[in-house]
DNA sequence: ACGATCGGGACATCCCGTTCGT
DNA sequence: ACGAACGGGATGTCCCGATCGT
């Protein structure tokens, strides 16, 4: 046997090391051959599974960052009791990870880089971005809008417009963090960015 | 005389044409043959002023973008008499820009592009965003720690992490409106962020 | 008994793409992947028929361009009472053709398109072209003579270089073709041939 | 010194390799790295001179092809004093080129070449084929036209046509050489081709 | 008999930088 | 101070063919 010669798991494979690749270099700092180094493939191999190196990056996105995102808030967002205090602990939940992987800090957020780089360049990566940037502050306007009903959240608010702003605040940090490099620091404006949503609760 | 003015000038062309590419296609991205076509100069006269890509992107960082920041922020704030209403003046400021030229929402920030795309790759670079950075959130600590000893700013609060809190919201939103392309949203957004800096008002 | 049928289909399917493909755009320039994609069949279905791209070329050659010689002009010719009779009918058959089929200029005559191109690159394509030439050229030559021997053709006559001077003007006429795109004056030259072939006639 | 640093020289060094290999292998056939191993220059060198691979073969169709035709047909052609004479006398000059350098056999004519390959397949090419071709035909038609004044050329005769014949007819047999390759045959099919010259004398 | 997966070399082109001149 | 010519490595993609399976 010369290889696994499994189809769906070399897909994997090269889908993974773009995403490290990509997070780490950009989507145009990215070279096809360091896929294949890294994976041990050959060319034909690669393009078997994707037309070109676009289509590449499409599925990065697609598939990873969008799954990325509905792990991580989608899912604890769409069966929480009160929206406040699960945001607040997967905010939380990141500086975490932060601590334990400090090395993580200089790459910044995923989708926040591929974002930055591609949306004005790439209509393609545009639309793609846009959907999952619709369904996450979608996902936390429902909850925001559902905590309102619920009496958590105060009435006079945009569920649609703190949502936006939660995420933009957060991606924001999370950019500054790469060239701070302080965990502390990064601990402390995410603790803001807490101040910032635990105020939203509704006083009583 | 005259040849040392063409030369400053030239100079400043290239410079001027490399911050524009640089801003829409990223540092890698851009491409030196581009600045040569924009310019009409040929490559001898490029390497005549810069030694290679990487001190074009350098005196990009150090000259314009460390200029812009100097103009728009600090300056400002070295001669107020207020920081929380120069912030949110400054604030405001952006949102006009932006309404006026809604095609620039899809470029982005160049400091934050700059920074997310190079910070972690280039040492080089990363010192001297960090720096801008430093004198850039020095700068607003400054203001609000002068605004504390006047009795305008909330005394518990810590100068440093409010400055970063906002660079980062602020560079947030911006990139956010690069996905969103929206003028209303972005000035909603920005809005969102001024009434957290007007939150830091003194409360007598 | 079945499944033989079907693989004789698909030898015959891929060969009729080859041809087509080939045709058009040359041996170098044809591709493998086109031949796959038109016939919508997998690599493992062709290099199970066909060694390599070259046995390809080389089976189009032996056994298409070879039967179309063979139908075309050995066959009328081997069993014709006047061979110059026969040959103008041929010719004049070739223009009706054109006429009906004006978008066949465009690709020129098959035989003399892999002739001029491959000829004097690979041996292989040559031995197979001579051989068709030498059976085309053999049947019009052994023509003339029985119409020598009754009568019908100049006895001052080389049958021989007569009959390859006719194929080659006629290819060349062809291949004039390709870059006038002119119904009428590929007419007008087919009967200049007819005309030196008409000279060929004995007088009496 | 490196190099001869002769930029019209070195242009026309790679036109002239240029020329060899489409000449040996087509257009698509001959590869960018022959002409550099060749010439001995690098790749930026020959991107300097020309944009692309397109348009070197163009450069060649413009320069060179163009060239050899006005050379070797238009210019005896505009000064001659009978055209049947003038035109066996080239025909036979072929004969004896081709006596002399009998590996050129193999290679076919240049210009029929690239056009069998190129003018199906490239409207480019097909228009500066095309372009050689008219002035070509038109050449020889208006000599034959003034001799048709001169009473050396029979009245009853379409010069355009009988232009267009020969040089088809004469491209028709250099291709057929290439598979033959045979002096002694070639001699005898160009002779054919100047009897039929021949009798376009006028007949007193 | 045919499909899916994968290997790997070749190719055209891009693009940064150097070296001449003037 | 600037233009033109050139060097040469890197890059994305193409494309032939081999090797699995069923």
């Amino acid at each position: 046997v010369v290889a696994e010669r499994n189809a769906e798991q070399t897909r994997e494979r090269i889908l993974m090391a773009t995403f490290d690749l990509m997070f780490k270099n950009g989507y145009q700092g990215m070279r096809v051959d360091q896929i294949l180094a890294t994976t041990g493939l050959a060319k034909g191999a690669l393009y078997h599974h994707f037309s070109n190196k676009q289509s590449l990056g499409y599925a990065v996105v697609d598939e990873l960052l969008q799954g990325r995102i509905q792990e991580f808030w989608i899912n604890p967002l769409a069966e929480c009791d009160n929206p406040i205090e699960t945001i607040n602990t997967i905010l939380q939940g990141h500086v975490n990870e932060m601590q334990c992987h400090p090395e993580q800090m200089a790459l910044g957020c995923p989708l926040n880089n591929i974002s930055q780089e591609m949306a004005g360049l790439d209509e393609g990566f545009k639309e793609r971005l846009e959907k999952i940037y619709d369904t996450w502050t979608g996902a936390i306007s429902d909850a925001l809008t559902k905590g309102q009903q619920k009496g958590q959240v105060k009435q006079d608010l945009e569920p649609d417009v703190a949502a936006i702003f939660m995420i933009s605040s957060m991606q924001g940090i999370i950019g500054a963090a790469k060239c701070m490099q302080n965990a502390d620091m990064f601990g402390k404006l995410i603790g803001a960015l807490c101040d910032y949503v635990s105020g939203l609760r509704a006083v009583n």
